[in-house]
RNA sequence: GCCGGGGUAGGGUAGUUGGUCAUCCUAUGGGACUGUGGAUCCCACGACCCGGGUUCAAAUCUCGGCCCCGGCCCCA
């Protein structure tokens, strides 16, 4: 048996990667557009990091050791946190708001299964420094021009931490975290069950999670909460953003303080999320000052499934020539790369002149271009296209025009 | 961690009531073909997921493990 693979990794083709790059560079493009600068942290972090917001119980869905120097070593499974660990460490006096994003792989120890693996990747974005509901609906914004460019149709719902909690507000915390768990499960029979004992916040909270934001203000009053998402209404229709307000999302994470959000996509089965994000308190957990902010992170390989997007063909030249002219082969491939910026492979195998076009045609070469005595003789080369079989002798600046297109 | 389905050359497969040398297609390397590829033909290459058990004999039956697929739990 050969070695294997660890479970839940994955190796990527030449042409999954191809695709893969291509539309992270496009999703990149628009994060820049928008005013975004990249940042990378390290790939494992003190597993404080992870376990300060979240506890000892996510132990273990990381993958942690611990290190020959008997450190408590976690690989990041989210991005969210060392980016904000690397605000309080490097960044806390830059002006705000901060503008960032990411795009890593990051490790959770869990069973794989369709659009869920061990080693995934996230390209995220966190706004640092703004409490404010434009920051909001920027990020928002921002998730939803991503996502849409590269050709995905998702629903975009977005919720309230603080309007469910202030339902919730006269539950014991136990309580209030096992609502909110079953909420997000959508799982009202257990709801049901749970505030059996309590039947006003019951039926308030059941009303609310069917609620439209009109409605909401009804059953809970016209809050800060409510008056933030009526002003976020106003401002995702100028972006254009269409999205559905549902206050049952939850979020697992206990750090989101205000709005959530997240997004779907079908086709995905069971793992159809395919970005989360929301508004959060984290700096100051991590020793920082208070520094309200809010991110997103979109899931690349869920998005991956789904997009159709593919990347544009790069033309493709195969140099092929008589045994007696390697030099000449050489300086023309030269030229095609260097001078002309174009994807050139050469014969290296020693094939016969034959089996070099053989060749080209199987890795899929668009262009032959033909190195022989009689093109150097005319100071040219035969440029022959590998689907039509046409060819002509021409000189080699006319040739990458043509090759270009 | 739990439930179910699955694992035969690089990819796709036949064979599984145990019994010659494990089938075929494709891909790959070479040749027929010394300045013209895609066709055809020939040759080569290459597999029973791993380990234990039953048996004269295991790809086939059995047990354990590993991995893949779908779902549950979880998803910070």
């Amino acid at each position: 048996m050969k070695l294997q693979r660890p479970r839940g990794t994955r190796d990527f083709t030449p042409a999954e990667t191809e695709k893969r790059r291509y539309i992270e560079n496009r999703m990149r493009a628009i994060a820049e557009k928008w005013g975004y600068v990249e940042v990378k942290t390290p790939t494992f972090e003190n597993s404080e990091l992870f376990t300060i917001k979240s506890g000892e119980a996510i132990l273990g869905e990381l993958y942690a050791f611990k290190d020959k120097g008997g450190r408590e070593i976690a690989l990041r499974p989210e991005l969210t946190a060392p980016v904000l660990r690397m605000y309080v460490n490097e960044m806390s006096v830059s002006p705000k708001p901060i503008k960032l994003y990411y795009f890593e792989n990051c490790f959770r120890y869990e069973r794989p299964q369709k659009g869920r693996f061990r080693e995934f990747w996230q390209f995220g974005v966190e706004l640092i420094g703004s409490g404010r509901v434009e920051a909001e609906a920027e990020a928002i914004a921002l998730a939803a021009a991503m996502v849409s460019d590269i050709g995905i149709e998702a629903d975009l719902c977005i919720g309230h931490l603080g309007v469910v909690r202030g339902v919730l507000h006269d539950l014991d915390s136990q309580m209030q975290a096992e609502a909110m768990r079953l909420m997000d499960k959508k799982d009202l029979e257990g709801l049901g069950v749970l505030l059996a004992d309590d039947s006003d916040v019951k039926d308030r909270l059941l009303a609310l999670i069917d609620a439209d934001l009109d409605e909401a203000s009804s059953i809970v009053g016209e809050t800060g909460a409510i008056e933030q998402l009526k002003q976020m209404r106003t401002l995702l229709d100028h972006y254009g953003v269409e999205y559905k307000v549902d206050f049952g999302i939850a979020r697992g994470l206990d750090y989101y303080t205000g709005m959530v959000f997240e997004m779907y996509a079908a086709g995905l089965g069971a793992q159809n999320q395919i970005c989360g994000g929301g508004t959060y308190r984290l700096a100051q957990l991590f020793g920082g000052a208070e520094t309200p902010s809010c991110g997103f992170a979109i899931g690349f390989d869920r998005v991956l499934e789904v997009c159709e997007v593919e990347p544009p063909n790069k033309p493709t030249v195969a140099v092929v020539y008589l045994p007696d002219v390697v030099e000449d082969a050489i300086r023309v491939a030269s030229r095609l790369r260097e001078g002309a910026g174009v994807r050139t492979t050469i014969d290296i195998s020693g094939r016969k002149f034959g089996q070099q076009l053989k060749h080209a045609d199987a890795i899929g070469a668009d262009y032959a271009v033909i190195v022989g005595a009689q093109e150097i003789a005319a100071g040219m080369v035969t440029l022959r296209d590998m689907r039509t079989g046409e060819q002509e002798m021409i000189g080699l600046a006319d040739a990458v025009l043509r090759i270009r297109g």
